[in-house]
DNA sequence: CCACAGATTGAGAACGTTCTCACCCAAGTG
DNA sequence: CACTTGGGTGAGAACGTTCTCAATCTGTGG
């Protein structure tokens, strides 16, 4: 046993009364404000250590207005993406002296509006949200109102009053999808991971469609992957598009399910690293070589995807920088900053590995 | 534009007076505790209704001495172990009402020291720590002594009064070599990623130094790694183990290293999936193939680890269970058990892939 | 009609800080 | 000497809840 064990800790009130002063000004020699003797002070703080005072950070809260926590809203922490940002975000709250609370969302609509609840309750100074596809305009806008300011991650909702930090979706997929064509592919396969809505849409989509596609980021690289297509003189075809699922089994299934297609296609773009594991994996089972039989391209440099057999051409977004931004933008409207609201998009970077041959 | 802009959060009193009772009774018919009568109760929910009441948990907490809230102190999140244990006690925490604190230490000992203060201030209920190697016991005890109980992940930390969740390593580690020694390997390397102090210790430990050595994570699993050796009869090789750095770069400028030596090993054991990678890019580079010129089999069971070729024979964790258990231990604590200290052993499962080979 | 138990209510304390304000005192200034 | 100046101090309010306690109301049984 080490030291004397002491349950409820000393308030401000017991350092006082051993140092001999007042409450206020033991808060003063403590909070570093006001002015007070150095005799005071001294006194004061060697009764702190003493104690091994430690004041209350939610009282302090409760006069200053200030809980200084960030909220953080993500689908889903295990997301390499999501954890790189979240560091990101950590970072840079943790250099300005702020704190992060963290909640999964899980894609859910109805645990993103009780997450944001409980985080207003908790009087979070502010709240990065990544949210669902389907996000709730109104419930984000009424926590905006109730003075808290939130930055939007990765994807956007129309009409929200909330900076937006993100990356150029619609030109970063057309940028993939047309190297490529450029390679000699005419038959390119897009693996979304969700949205089943998509496919349809995308057949005809008119130019209104094509711009309420472009406002999901999974709706925004569709329409890239479009567009890349349309210009290159490549009529899209429907079946290529595949939206079955986030899982690595789902995009497993769907490749094997494109491989069969009669005229299969020769290339896959996929919209992250996950579903990108899943091609792999299909390719295996079907004993097909990347990129000897099929080409294959992937948002997010993920870790493995230098290190793997052929390496993987990837779209690299800046994910800890987006979460960093996304945090120091959020930082600033806390700290009273009333700037028009922007949407910044940081530049993607085309990693050329070996995982796209030409055909 | 959408509803009323209000800055300000309305509290309990101006509900109250909107309902025409007292802030007593607002807060009854509101916190769901004494009695009410219907008419009240609905008068102080329409009005809560109406003015967007949202509670404010900090003046709560102060009063019952509980903020409902988990400190997790991680080295970093980006490492999927600890994304995914940090999904698992997130999920564990939210199942029982609870919000979860996230500090990254960087393997820090001040920055962990400052955020065990930091946390403290902030009265969270107890804390989950995925302590440093060389972690300050004496500052996690203060805090234990301070009345805020502790739940140690992954590593343990001697004399501490804490429960602790985890694997066992050493076991783990004997079996993965075991595996290879099986196949006919009899020059196996070890690749812990860190800890230089490792080396020497292992080639003349004595039974003392192999019992020090076992108090950390990556020397109990250096420990199992010389258990099986010694017990098929292989004299351990210190220039074997390799603990030049946990990032990938590192793991990969040591397998150059190691196959460049003579009488170099046929078979490698990583210490995490990072490290595995790191081997599989050296071997790209060298034009060696796994499994067929080198056996490589890794801790942990990451996502690519099944969709490479050839799939990553590994030692699985469950990882997210272990943060499950460890958030449920810790709001066993909080909500007052004191039943001795466990330290629990999860199991791991070793899963045969095809990067093993035997030779 | 009275007494009484139990439900319902409101005033005010409490939590642990920071903030406001009035006061004291020593050191200048005219 | 009277008057200002300003650092230092403490009493008490404030933040927004929950808790304690006494008072009031309601209905029931005698």
């Amino acid at each position: 046993m080490s030291g004397s064990v002491r349950r409820a800790m000393p308030s401000i009130e017991i350092v006082a009364k051993e140092a001999g002063v007042s409450t206020a000004t033991a808060g003063r020699a403590l909070g570093g404000y006001g002015s007070v003797s150095r005799k005071s002070r001294e006194a004061v703080q060697a009764a702190a250590e003493r104690l091994g005072y430690r004041p209350n950070s939610l009282a302090r809260s409760m006069i200053t207005g200030l809980t200084h926590t960030l909220g953080v809203l993500v689908p889903d922490i295990e997301n390499p993406f999501f954890s790189r940002a979240l560091r990101g975000i950590a970072d840079a709250a943790h250099e300005r002296g702020w704190e992060v609370l963290l909640v999964n969302t899980d894609e859910d609509l109805a645990l993103e509006r009780k997450a944001l609840g409980v985080l207003a309750e908790r009087r979070v100074d502010g709240l990065v949200v990544a949210p669902t596809d389907v996000a709730d305009r109104d419930a984000l806008q009424a926590v905006v109102d109730a003075g808290i300011p939130i930055v939007l991650l990765d994807r956007r909702v129309p009409g929200l009053d909330a900076d937006t930090v993100g990356i150029d979706n619609r030109a970063a997929a057309k940028d993939a999808t047309e190297r490529l064509l450029k390679l000699g592919h005419r038959s390119v396969a897009l693996l979304t991971g969700g949205d089943e809505k998509l496919r349809p849409k995308l057949s005809r989509p008119g130019l209104r469609g094509v711009e309420r596609l472009a406002a999901t980021t999974v709706g925004a690289r569709a329409a890239g992957y479009r567009d890349a297509l349309v210009e290159a003189g490549v009529e899209p075809r429907p079946e290529l598009v595949s939206a079955e699922g986030f899982r690595r089994e789902d995009a497993a299934a769907a490749t094997r399910r494109l491989l069969a297609l009669p005229d299969a296609p020769t290339a896959i773009l996929a919209l992250d690293s996950l579903l990108a594991l899943g091609v792999l994996q299909a390719l295996r089972g079907l004993g097909m070589r990347c990129p000897a039989d099929v080409s294959l391209v992937a948002f997010d440099d993920a870790d493995w995807a230098e290190a793997i057999s052929p390496p993987l051409s990837v779209v690299a977004q800046p994910i800890y920088e987006l979460g960093a931004e996304a945090g120091r933008l959020l930082l600033d409207r806390v700290q009273g900053s009333d700037k028009r609201f922007t949407h910044r998009r940081l530049p993607t970077r085309f990693i050329e590995r070996e995982s796209a041959a030409s055909r």
